[in-house]
DNA sequence: TAAGTAAGATGCGACTCGCATATAAGGTAG
DNA sequence: CTACCTTATATGCGAGTCGCATCTTACTTA
């Protein structure tokens, strides 16, 4: 979607805020949410964990150039990936003005494999939600190390994501970005409780994503597990 | 909230898009949603009605641009206001290129008048919603000599704003901002069924509303009705 | 062949919601 | 003063949803 301003005066005439794109990219590794950070090789917060961001070029779109940084600096391919919010206060960074146009996208924690292996300033950190249900608020992250300094208010960032995402869980298809083309109903149910941060009860939620007519079953069952097989489904693309 | 970009490069050595705010100033007249627009003074799209918007200042956050402009080219003192979402494609606007945050408010119909007597060039359009539910798209609008054609795609900004108010009707206190201090059940029952383009069920209604906790009656009933005179109801402000 | 484990199914009580209907409280007309 | 009109407010009931306990199924391992 595109909209365009009303605009009354010549663009020229005023002097120009920066405007960068940021990204959360967040998968699920051992039942609990994760984002891609990296390390910050400058001033200010030298060394802090931050959201792979850049500039928005002139002659791209704000979703082109969330495209472009997921690719050259996260090291990623194309993945579902949906606009947060904008943020504009002043002194966000000591040289300039700069305008932040956040982003998120979801994918399957294999998909982090060579962006890591790519560079050691890039981390999977894990997210931990100290607020329930719809309060919001920023966020805290630990990786193998214990806990990560974030840069400048990306916890906040992150938290906002975090609730995005466990508001859109229920009413949208949000969730399967997690998961490979086929899955199991208990795999489905681990990314619903990592994301929430509780437990789920089975039927009821097996029944609820049957009724919902998201998903079909592919007749293909899990091998390789030491007692009943579970079937395999796959998210329908017939709507 | 503030977030802060991930930069590693010299902001001033890119060209920068220009930055905007637009505004859907929103009420509920006759049982119907409307928009406060401006007829466009200059080309392009002359003539045609747009939101009212303006340029972001290099001193001033957006929030703070959105209540400038909100005040001095919308002619309104204060309001609930929240961002709704950033628009950055390429040829936005055939001058330059142009980044335009939108930001939606709700006011009570009253506090329009003066902004109309103010300017022969601001109209209060009604808003045709031509979907349902969660679909989306982009909305229709008339006014009292029928319908309006809206500048740019500002119809689907329009669109937006309406699902985004949909959304968020039933989990938050929005409505609220388009009633008197004080008001009936029963025109908190028209302002949801102006947004959501549907009646509901009265009894139904009530409870909800009642067991939410939002809310707590005035002791004081409503005059001059020639019936049963309904209570009167404030918006709590100590939770 | 029995035991162990998790998948998948079923039945039930609590709760919510829409709907029909009943009662309450004012004004108005005679 | 009283019957009547209109809308506010309350209540009772059936359908549908959800959590939960429990049962059955299917596969591996000992």
């Amino acid at each position: 979607m595109a909209g365009v301003p009303s605009i009354d005066h010549d663009p020229a005439s005023y002097d120009r805020p920066a405007v960068t794109v940021d990204l959360v990219l967040m998968s699920i590794v051992d039942r609990a949410p994760v984002v891609l950070l990296m390390r910050r090789p400058i001033e200010p917060d030298l060394g802090k964990w931050a959201l792979p961001g850049g500039f928005v070029r002139i002659d791209e779109s704000l979703d082109d150039a969330a495209r472009r940084i997921l690719r050259d600096k996260a090291h990623m391919a194309d993945a579902y990936i949906e606009q947060l919010y904008t943020f504009g206060d002043l002194d966000r960074d000591p040289r300039a003005r700069v305008i932040t146009v956040t982003y998120f996208a979801l994918l399957p924690p294999d998909r982090f494999g060579d962006a890591l292996k790519s560079s050691p300033d890039l981390t999977l950190a894990e997210i931990i939600v100290p607020w329930a249900d719809e309060t919001g608020g920023p966020v805290e992250v630990t990786d193998d190390s214990g806990p990560v300094a974030l840069a400048f208010d990306h916890a906040a960032i992150l938290g906002l994501a975090m609730l995005r995402l466990r508001g859109k869980l229920n009413y949208s298809t949000i969730g399967f970005a997690l998961l490979p083309e086929t899955f199991t109903l208990r795999a489905l149910q681990d990314v619903h409780e990592a994301i929430l941060g509780a437990t789920l009860n089975k039927p009821a939620f097996r029944r609820r994503m049957l009724e919902k007519g998201w998903i079909e079953p592919t007749g293909i069952r899990e091998t390789g597990a030491s007692f009943r097989p579970a079937e395999l489904y796959r998210l329908r693309t017939d709507f």
